[in-house]
DNA sequence: TTGCATTACGGAGTTCGTAATCATC
DNA sequence: GATGATTACGAACTCCGTAATGCAA
């Protein structure tokens, strides 16, 4: 029993012609002959009576009439409950970061969306295997990680490229130099994170493309703010994304040297995993980061 | 819309599992999958989350359940209360008979059918042609006529077969006579009833075909009963059917004299007119009709 | 001729089935 | 291997359209 049939059983009614409903459903007037004929043969009644090419109600129609309605309005009410639920739930965006992102990328950008829309947002900040599995899991919606991602069925897209930069102390003898090569790396002391880190893996990656041995750093550090206030302090020379230590350089409290033999640069990428209803939100935030951050390039 | 969707996730929500609710309504597993990923797509939400071979309800699911329950139980309501009322008016039976049938033959049938079942039965009596229009008009659902019903497209059955007879008082010199001929019929007083009768047309087509040119009556009436009574007062000799002179001949108030040469023999017949929703009272009162009276001779 | 209901025929979409696949226990 | 969900493919039915018919004002 299709919902449609009693609403047009109604409409015929309240029109008090078949082909006065078929205008007001747009629908052909055959269609509803045939329709409100299915009808009364689910129903095993006659609804209408045909006469001289004029239908007027049964008994059993107008026995029929004021419960059809009330499917109809217990219907209109179920639509209307999903719609109004669905939309709360597809408007909450939980977004999961690796560090770097989370912490000094995306502030900027939920501020920004927050001040448009008042839609419930969560960040998460994790390392980026975990942060993927969180994606995997559907505890998040949407993952910006540096690094592509393999393997899974995930949707990828670059947002921005990231430059990783050596920066120092203002008091540090580097700090007047135009620039460096990557041979007096090893001349001077670096602080670094940890050996999981992603950047001093790629750090060391490239540093093994120019034919370098790995530099074994002075001091390790678990967090980049822990690095930025040890060089900070100058007891060395750190690595860090550009956009770690970007606010740093601007009021003079780092300098950025740049080492004129090593270019190392990165895409970062936000991560969706496939779903067949997708949150609006996502798009939104994703259209949002991209404005602000970078230039669209879909993988 | 469809309600059988709705059912199914109802099902669903309450065994917990697909294959639960598909051994429930007697279907395959993977058409209820199917039935309800379009009924997702339908409400354009995810109602059941997708878990390691288990599902389990969503919370948009949740807020659907209580109102498909609603709509389930508005829509049983709607088919009980058709049925009830439809089952009152297709037991309600309209017949309408020609007047020997009418007041001779189905007064013991009808008494039959309202002894077995209290159902509302109303008998119309009139000439044929004008319950043959009352049948086109669906006044009645079942009508009783003597003669074929020609042109429209009505169903009809003999029911029995109706002998007209000629009887006089008992105290008519014919009284004793062990039969009479065609040939004596002029010479004795004919009591009829009016032109239009169709008992007096059929007469005087039996004659005409014996080549006996038509016989003027003595005297006119318009009902049959008055020609009985005037037959009993003595004043000459009649024709009726067989049934409605039955119980005078057996009470010896009337006697049958039988025409040697003439033979007037003629099927009664049961009409319907075919609707889409027929009424089962039409074939009960009709089967023990033939029952009663005669033998089932389809036409 | 116009207005309304219906029938005839064809196409798209729904709803079922069986068979096969995949994941979990 | 057993259980539960899903996908693939095909058949029957529903539902809509256009075209044509029937009937009455």
């Amino acid at each position: 029993m299709n919902i449609k049939l009693l609403e047009l059983f109604c409409l015929i009614v309240e029109e008090g012609s078949i082909s006065g409903a078929a205008r007001r459903a747009y629908q052909s007037q055959p269609s509803v002959t045939k329709s409100i004929r299915y009808l009364e043969d689910e129903y095993g009644a006659l609804l209408f009576h045909r006469e001289k090419g004029q239908i007027s109600l049964t008994e059993v129609g107008h026995t029929l009439y004021p419960h059809a309605k009330a499917i109809l309005s217990e219907y209109k009410n179920s639509v209307e409950a999903v719609r109004y639920q669905n939309e709360k739930i597809q408007s909450q965006l939980k977004i999961g970061a690796s560090f770097t992102i989370g912490e000094y990328l995306l502030p900027s950008v939920i501020s920004k969306y927050k001040k448009q829309k008042d839609d419930q947002l969560q960040l998460f900040i994790n390392n980026t295997p975990r942060i993927l599995e969180m994606l995997e899991e559907n505890v998040i919606d949407l993952a910006f990680v540096e690094g592509e991602v393999t393997g899974e069925a995930f949707n990828q897209r670059a947002i921005a490229n990231d430059e990783i930069v050596l920066f120092v102390s203002p008091s540090d003898p580097w700090a007047d130099r135009t620039h460096i090569l990557t041979s007096d790396l090893k001349n001077h002391k670096l602080i670094s994170r940890e050996k999981d880190s992603g950047t001093r893996k790629i750090i060391q990656e490239h540093l093994a493309n120019h034919r370098i041995s790995p530099i074994s750093p002075y001091l390790e550090l678990s967090t980049t703010q822990a690095v930025k206030s040890a060089v900070q302090s100058g007891l060395g020379y750190g690595f860090a994304s550009r956009f770690a230590v970007e606010q740093e350089i601007k009021n003079h409290l780092l300098v950025h040297v740049p080492v004129a033999d090593l270019k190392i640069s990165r895409p970062l990428w936000s991560v969706t995993k496939p779903l067949r209803f997708e949150k609006p939100a996502i798009e939104t935030f994703l259209r949002m980061t991209k404005d602000m951050l970078g230039r669209d390039e879909r993988s």
